[in-house]
DNA sequence: GCGTCGATGTTAGAGTTGCTTACATATGTT
DNA sequence: AACATATGTAAGCAACTCTAACATCGACGC
C-alpha cells in the first residue's frame, strides 16, 4: 500500500489537492487508471468522499492533473538528460528517447494517463501546453541535429518518426507484448540503433 | 445510436452473445472503453442486465471478446493486403504497417482494447495465440525480405522495431497528438519511407 | 477582541453500475 | 409426456460518482 499519504490531524486538511493527486498517482500505479476510484483516493488521503469535489470538477479533472504532474515531470527529466551529450547530437537524441522508455516503465499508469484521456486533455489548454513543450525539447535536438529551424519539413518528419518509435516501444513494453511474442531484445541497443536510422545522415554544417 | 442490433422477439433470444460483442463494439467505439457499461450493452440488446453473465463471466470477458474479434479482423485484413505486392517486398511489408495504421484510425476503441487491457488478456490463450498469428503475419513477411528465418535475431529486431513505429503512429494519431503539434505530415508517405529505414538493405539473395 | 464571510471540510442521499441469487421459460432428448 | 439443460428475468447488495445542505476554520475589517 501507499502509505505516503499523510492524513489530516484538524477539520481543514491544509493541502488536499496535492495529497489527492499523490494518493491517486499512488493508487493508479498500483490498480491501474481503469480500476482508480475516487473515494479510494479520499479514503487513503484521510478524507470524506465528497470533499475531492471541491478542489477537482470531476473525476477526470483529479486524473488530468495526474497526468499533468507526470508529464512536467519526464519533461523535467529529459531536459536533465540533455547537458550529458554534445547538443545536437545522435546520443542526445537517443538519450532523450531513452529517458521517455524508462518514464514508461516506471510508472505505466501515469503515462497511460498522459497519453490516453484525450477527450479530458482537449479541455485542458495547460495540458496542451505542457504535451507541446516537452515534444518541443527531442525538437530542439532534431533541429540542431539537421541545422535546421523548427518549421522544417524534414525536422517536423523527423521528430515525430522518432516520436513515434519510442511512443511505441514504451507501449508494447509496458504492455508486455514483447513477453507475448517471446523475443530477447536489448531495448537500449534497439533504441539507440533506430533512432541512428531514423535520423539518418548527418548534413554537413549550416551554409 | 447504434441501432444496429436487432433485440429479440421472444423469451430466448437465440444469438444473444453475438449480439451483445456487436452492441459492446459500437458503444466502445461511440464513448470510449472507459465508458462503456455491461448495463448499456444490455438495454442496446433488449434483454436485462443479468443476461450477459450467462454468456460472460465478467465485464472484462465481454470487452475481451469485442478485442479478439478486432484482432481477427485485422489479421485477416493484413493477410489480404498482401496478394497485391511480391512476396517479402518492401512493398508488402509497408502495406501491412498501413493496414495496421487504418484499422487503429477506423476503429480506435476496439484497437485500444486490443492492446490495452493486458492483464485480462494474460488469462486469455486464444488471445495470445491471436496476437501471435497476428504479428506472425509481418514477420513472414521480414523473414523473407532478410532472407533468414524466425528465430534469426535480426529478424526479431527488424520485426519488432516496424511493429514499433506503426503502434506509435497509431496510437499518436487516434489520440489526436498529431494536431497537439499541428504538424501537417503525409502519414502513407512517412510510413513507407520509415519501413524502408528500418528494413535496411536487402541483403543478397540466399546462399 | 469580535463578527462575518469564503474556503474547505462532513453527512446524507439520489442514481448508476457490476455482479449474484433465486426463479421462470424455452429447447431437445428419450 | 417428462425431464434436464440452456438461457432468460426480477430483485437486491455493495461500491461508485456526484450533489445538496450543513459544519468548521482561518482571514480580514473594525
Amino acid at each position: 500500500m501507499a502509505e505516503t499519504v499523510q492524513r489530516k490531524d484538524s477539520y481543514h486538511h491544509g493541502d488536499l489537492r496535492q495529497q489527492l493527486v499523490m494518493a491517486t498517482r499512488a493508487l493508479v500505479e498500483e490498480k491501474g487508471p481503469d480500476t482508480f476510484s475516487v473515494s479510494e483516493a479520499s479514503r487513503a488521503a484521510g478524507v470524506s468522499s465528497a470533499a475531492p469535489y471541491r478542489h477537482f470538477k470531476d473525476k477526470r479533472e483529479l486524473l488530468v492533473a495526474v497526468a499533468m504532474d507526470g508529464m512536467a515531470r519526464m519533461r523535467d527529466q529529459m531536459k536533465g538528460a540533455l547537458p550529458a551529450h554534445p547538443p545536437g547530437s545522435r546520443e542526445s537524441v537517443t538519450a532523450l528517447g531513452q529517458v521517455y522508455v524508462d518514464f514508461a516503465q516506471a510508472e505505466p499508469g501515469v503515462f497511460r494517463l498522459m497519453f490516453g484521456l484525450t477527450e479530458a486533455h482537449d479541455e485542458s489548454d495547460e495540458m496542451l501546453e505542457l504535451g507541446r513543450a516537452t515534444y518541443g525539447v527531442l525538437l530542439e535536438e532534431v533541429c540542431k541535429y539537421l541545422h535546421k529551424t523548427e518549421l522544417d519539413a524534414q525536422v517536423q518528419a523527423t521528430g515525430f518518426s522518432l516520436w513515434t518509435m519510442v511512443h511505441g516501444m514504451s507501449f508494447l513494453l509496458i504492455d508486455q507484448k514483447v513477453d507475448v511474442v517471446k523475443l530477447t531484445l536489448d531495448i537500449p541497443q534497439l533504441l539507440s540503433d533506430n533512432t541512428a536510422r531514423l535520423l539518418g545522415q548527418r548534413p554537413a554544417a549550416a551554409p
